[in-house]
DNA sequence: TGCAATTTCACCCGAAAGTATGAGTGGAAA
DNA sequence: TTTCCACTCATACTTTCGGGTGAAATTGCA
């Protein structure tokens, strides 16, 4: 059944196509027109006209627009305050903040090397800093120890 | 110049029409048929296959997608509120958010999957449902997304 | 100027995360 | 009863993450 539906249009191209060949089959019967040329002939007039047909509708009909409404959502706590004596207890340094604020925004590594301009491998060894200093294993694990301290949002 | 434009599509279907005559008449002149209906049956395969053609391009052409972005503002007042409508939008099933809560916490796969008792494949599985609906690549973006939606704390 | 901390970068390797695809099961709806 | 969907699990594969280690370059301060 999927099959059928994801190939319909191919489906019922085909069909018109046996059914061209049919309607040819049964003029050669009718007319006993023995001339094959005439087949290719009518074949050819099928073709252009089809063609004909697809211009004539994608010139004639307005294109079609299919509005998507993309939902985007803002939150706006301006509550937030920096925990300084929290900060300054992890023994964390200001690139390490910096790596863990684009972290918690769940940009890769690469992501963030590329924003703050070094290497993927200096990220690395920030990330490894900032995991040693809030005791954790995992990125994640970092991001919720942090929102707890209050050092980001 | 201006009525050209105007009538542009008329005009060159017109021309059509025109070298359809032409064709005929020259396959008139060509094989010396003299029979009338082979004229009409040609010309009901032409309007056919026009038909065909203008239906075909219809069914075919995609809509382009046009993404709106519409903004929605959620205050924080300092408890948490789910957002049950924002649930809703997403699609998500009871069980995945049950699984980004637990990512939330900044648990692994493995320690998620131990939690609820499935098999590690099974978080995998729905992780992927999870990232799809938030439309994220991460599981941090994933927790920051939901985050901002109200979908946890 | 010299020292310490910070920042930068590199390489290797294993673990974890994520993708793609297919499939089986049970419950609820049509 | 059939169909649909959520949930489950699996295999195989690719990418990203994180640990371990070492080492330049830079900066700030004594």
């Amino acid at each position: 059944m999927k099959f059928i539906l994801r190939h319909k249009l191919s489906i019922l191209y085909g069909i018109s196509l046996a059914v061209l060949l049919l309607v040819l089959k049964w003029l050669e019967i009718k007319f006993i027109i023995y001339d094959h040329s005439l087949e290719i002939y009518i074949g050819a007039i099928a073709l252009l006209f089809t063609g004909l047909g697809i211009w004539l509708a994608i010139k004639l009909t307005k294109p079609k627009v299919q509005v998507v409404e993309k939902e985007i959502y803002i939150q706006q706590n301006g509550d937030f305050v920096f925990n300084e004596k929290a900060f300054e207890k992890t023994g964390m340094s200001k690139r390490e903040l910096e790596v863990l604020e684009l972290m918690a925004k769940g940009l890769s590594n690469q992501q963030i090397a590329d924003s703050l301009f070094v290497s993927l491998n200096t990220i690395k060894t920030h990330c490894s800093g900032i995991f040693f200093k809030l005791d954790v294993k995992r990125r994640t694990e970092a991001v919720e120890a942090a929102r707890r301290m209050g050092l980001i949002p």
